[in-house]
RNA sequence: GUGGGCGUAGCUCAGCUGGUUAGAGCACCUGGUUGUGGCCCAGGAGGCCGUGGGUUCAAGUCCCAUCGCUCACCCCA
């Protein structure tokens, strides 16, 4: 075969396609019910954004990113993630003008090189929410119950929440001196990874899977006892309000997301269904990410979920697909009836049924079998016996009754099954 | 970037220790009904057995290389 989708991407058949669309028209819903409004911003930006915001010694900067100098000479770069770009149209639209309090969601497509595995493409699909302008509690909370409660509605089991603070610059400045201090015995024991990190994000070091470094880390002070004060109320309430909506979590000190944006709640929920890539959905609260972009100091907590991974974790049986649909079919046999077929076609589908024909002038057998394989309820058929008596037969294909319906009183025959 | 598994019909897969014209189920098409679907029956179409090389009288089968897919590491949604 001489051309083949690129490695990491894929096509969206027919056969899966409403299942996209049902999901995604759910989220557009449930979201637009929070008082969430959609931004869409462009599919690649300035190289730099990510470089600024997501941090330049992420995996993502340092090594995923398709990147390239265009004609102009400008360095652009495919969205690897959506938080960057929507806080720069925040930015540079003035949207903190127009309310203290910005809530926005997208759902778009990104792009990551890395080796393709399940749940893990090169272009992947993602929606997510920001919330722009509030540093309390409550938003954080609403923010993690919102990614709770969509991806458990869409019928996914088995699902965790784990959730952990961070806290600030301040309080990060203070436990990187202790983590320092507590992994320097074992440097020699910590992956070639984890060593290069010791110096620019010993954090990260954290969430290794490694086994001989988790076994390391067992002993390690937690990050959640070196909180400042206010650190520690916002944590502690975020809790209270995760409570207080029937949220339930479970702390892990050791999750610190990738990204170098965070600051405070960090959360992710996985699922027990999936492979090796069992986050479902990810986020925190990002305080600092709006000022390093350039703008006034402006608090902001979000989130951001995999659209194929969340497919992955559905049942199989959606209970989104719309039922009852009362299909036509419309069966033309002969050249005599072509112009006549087409008329009642146009009338019959302005009145808004769902109708389709055969474009292949196949047999009256043929027509049928499509007909019955469509899942049709009613097949119309016009034959040149019907033509000169200016009627159609009508035919319920569920019990085989068929009756003749003159021209003009199709449409009333029509409204009259509903 | 590293490692494991797998490449045979559109799809899911058989093909035993190498042995003649490479099979099944599903899907597709046609017919069984001069114009009536499903179920059933009959028939049909569809394969450089991923590609290249090697061993052999003989390769889908063994060896090497290569490409592709997939899972995992790393990291993330």
């Amino acid at each position: 075969m001489k051309f083949r989708s690129i490695k990491g991407t894929y096509d969206v058949l027919p056969n899966i396609s409403d299942k996209w669309k049902n999901v995604e028209f759910y989220i557009h819903q449930y979201l637009s019910r929070a008082g969430y409004s959609e931004i869409r911003t462009p599919i690649f930006e300035n190289t730099d954004l990510f470089k600024r915001s997501v941090g330049e010694d992420s995996d993502v900067v340092s090594k995923e990113m398709y990147s390239w100098i265009d004609q102009g000479g400008t360095d652009l770069t495919l969205k690897p993630e959506y938080t960057a770009s929507v806080v720069r149209a925040y930015i540079q639209n003035n949207l903190n003008s127009i309310s203290p309090i910005s809530k926005l969601y997208y759902i778009g497509d990104l792009f990551r090189r890395e080796r393709p595995q399940k749940g893990r493409y090169r272009q992947f699909r993602q929606f997510g929410i920001e919330a722009i302008g509030s540093k309390y509690s409550e938003q954080d909370a609403e923010i993690i119950s919102i990614a709770w409660n969509i991806i458990s509605e869409l019928g996914i089991q088995d699902i965790t929440l784990n959730l952990n603070s961070i806290g600030s610059s301040e309080t990060r400045k203070k436990y990187k001196q202790v983590l320092i201090e507590y992994l320097k015995p074992n440097f020699d024991q910590l992956s070639e990874s984890s060593k290069k990190r010791f110096n620019s994000n010993p954090l990260r070091i954290l969430d290794t899977k490694n086994k001989s470094e988790i076994e390391i880390l067992k002993q390690v002070p937690k990050i959640t006892e070196y909180l400042s004060k206010e650190d520690e109320v916002h944590f502690n309430e975020v809790q209270q309000r995760l409570d207080d909506l029937n949220i339930p979590f479970s702390l892990d000190t050791n999750l610190v997301r990738g990204l170098d944006y965070y600051t405070r709640t960090t959360f992710e929920i996985v699922s027990s269904k999936l492979g090796a890539q069992d986050a479902l959905c990810g986020g925190g609260r990002y305080d600092k990410l709006v000022e390093s972009l350039g703008a006034k100091s402006t608090p902001a907590v979000g989130f951001a979920a995999g659209f194929e991974r969340i497919l992955l974790a559905m049942d199989n049986d959606n209970e989104l697909v719309e039922k009852n649909i009362k299909k036509i079919y419309l069966i033309g046999l002969g050249d005599k009836v072509r112009s006549t077929m087409t008329k009642i076609l146009g009338q019959i589908r302005n009145e808004g049924f769902y109708i389709e024909f055969d474009p292949l002038r196949r047999s009256i057998k043929s027509q049928l079998r499509e007909s019955n394989k469509l899942g049709s309820s009613i097949t119309i058929i016009l034959g040149e016996k019907e033509m000169e008596e200016q009627c159609v037969q009508i035919k319920d294909l569920s019990n085989g009754n068929q009756q003749s319906v003159p021209f003009d009183s199709i449409i009333s025959y029509l409204k009259s099954l509903k």
